[in-house]
DNA sequence: TCTGCAACTGAAACGTGTTTCTATTATGCC
DNA sequence: GGCATAATAGAAACACGTTTCAGTTGCAGA
């Protein structure tokens, strides 16, 4: 049960750390780009990030700490992106339907990519609980902002409905990302089993 | 994308292979009670059952094979055990709850056991999606059952709106496992969100 | 019973995640 | 600038899943 963390981009001091944590997880994402979670090599994620294989298990305790973190980060590269922009849609279902079709979307461009973080995330053991939390959070946050919509701005607290919510519709999401990736159903069929889901909650 | 299947019962011709079989199947059910994910080595599973490595491979091609095959295996025996019962409650919420605790309490009880399984199952890629339909068909009985009720005795095809139900109530359950075996949650708080499932969709 | 084939054994070897260790380099402090 | 310390490089070694293969055994059919 014990926990051993990543190093994280506050951990770091030195301009140089800062970017050798960048690069290890540059390469890490073009790697599972290219052929997904086999394809991410710990020897071959440090020879694309020019360093050694002892560094990048400093940096990262394990494979899966690596790409559960580089799915953090994939995270906050959304959320940087288009986190500030209004949610459409009428009523709390009509939004989270959105926010989950056009996430689905994304990750359909980028197979191989979700399915190295996918498995990754379901993988995980109890030793990267920190990372998977920061995700965990990510994941419900985005999706009682969307069951909130513009009060959201307010920065309302979501109620315990909201929470409990939100948190079956990522459980859906997540087991119906992980049939996706292996091959199990389509792509629509995500789509569709997120729409019931939805459906049968919220209406 | 190619799918390797495991052989089953009903694959083996003679009483030898399938006693190979059962001994397999016995000693990683052994091995993961006592160390879980971690423990179920093929070197010491093979060793166990009195087979060579080599032979191991054959009936199962992969640890994850081997692992969700046993999966599927306790999904059995428990359907024979207690599977012609009729359960308990009045509504179809009260008896998926009732069905969700009682499971739960039983995995509770053999929580390496319960890591290595679940992990298997999560873990699994397309390769083994033959196995892990077999126990998601399972899964979903077993709820839509619960669903139907007493009615269950006459072999009524569960509706869509039942098979959508079970398929979210199981990706609950699911994650909620995950999330159980990794040490995120208290066995508690899984029965805690399954119970505030069924309550968000069925009341 | 004999024969041929499929299954099994035993052991070696390979691939990749992980650990370990020594030499070298960068960094902060006086 | 010189020194102590931490970080990094580079490489070897280990662990375990998986593959391979030569020899042996078990078994169905002639």
């Amino acid at each position: 049960m014990t926990t051993v963390s990543s190093l994280t981009y506050e951990d770091l001091g030195s301009a140089a750390q800062r970017d050798r944590r960048r690069r290890i997880l540059d390469a890490t994402v073009t790697l599972a780009s290219r052929g997904g979670f086999d394809a991410v090599q710990m020897r071959a994620v440090a020879d694309q990030a020019d360093v050694a294989l002892g560094t990048l298990y400093r940096y990262f305790p394990s494979k899966i700490h690596l790409l559960v973190s580089a799915l953090a980060q994939q995270f906050e590269e959304t959320e940087a992106t288009l986190g500030r922009r209004t949610i459409p849609g009428d009523d709390p279902a009509d939004r989270v339907t959105y926010v989950l079709t056009r996430a689905t979307r994304g990750l359909q461009r980028e197979p191989h990519l979700t399915e190295a973080l996918t498995r990754a995330f379901m993988f995980a053991d109890s030793t990267v609980s920190g990372e998977i939390r920061v995700v965990g959070r990510r994941l419900t946050s985005m999706l009682t902002r969307a069951l909130q919509g513009d009060q959201y701005v307010e920065d309302t607290e979501p109620t315990d409905r909201e929470i409990a919510v939100a948190r079956v519709i990522s459980d859906v999401w997540l087991a119906s990302l992980v049939a996706w990736v292996t091959g199990r159903i389509t792509a629509e069929q995500v789509t569709e089993r997120l729409e019931t889901a939805v459906e049968l909650i919220l209406r």
